[in-house]
DNA sequence: TAAACATATCTAATTTTTTCGATATATCGA
DNA sequence: TCGATATATCGAAAAAATTAGATATGTTTA
């Protein structure tokens, strides 16, 4: 639980705004037609779609709150869908809290 | 209190560094000479020397801190005092918790 | 097996951040 | 008032982040 490399993900409201939109997932996304529910998490292309920044870019970011341990990528088929590292998270907030 | 704003700050270890130290000034920095105590915060001179880097990035990095919000500079003829701004790194923490 | 599709990776241009040395500004002390 | 001291600001070079298009990879389906 890197403090430097998690606020870098913050320091960008594209990457903080997925981060909330996959809070409650069925208020900011679409149904997914293959897959029950958002149990694990929304799939690239609805994000890139809300985000409306390009699919490379949005890749990109996606990899780099992996890097940072914030989401959690779980592939079916050929979607990838990606899910809130809760933990992860709550660590960083109880981090900042005490530490900082 | 703007969460991208304020994690660019946190983005960087040194800055981080800097918001720890002056929790506890008493422990961090040699006491000053033509000021009682810390109540003020601790002067630019000190944080530069523990911090290591020129008197130029310093003071930029001091700048940005303070234009987030997360540092208080008060002027005590030719030194600078910066202290933290406690209300604002607690709301920006507990702006995380809540919308994060 | 080939085409279509979803996502990842590569490459590169642009923008932003980092960092410093030089210089400016403000204050103090002789 | 002049020189020394503390901090801020300016200008510039180097490094890192942003972003997109092109291409690669892996998966499904006709």
């Amino acid at each position: 639980m890197d403090i430097v490399e998690i606020s870098k993900v913050l320091a960008n409201k594209t990457r903080v705004d997925i981060l909330k939109w996959l809070k409650n997932p069925e208020e900011n996304f679409p149904p997914h037609q293959d897959i029950d529910h958002f149990d694990d998490g929304v799939c690239v292309g609805f994000i890139q779609d809300k985000a409306g920044l390009s699919q490379s870019t949005i890749s990109t970011y996606l990899n780099s709150m992996q890097n940072a341990d914030l989401l959690i990528p779980t592939r079916h088929g050929k979607w990838t869908y990606y899910r809130r590292n809760e933990e992860v998270i709550n660590a960083y907030v109880n981090t900042l809290k005490d530490k900082l």
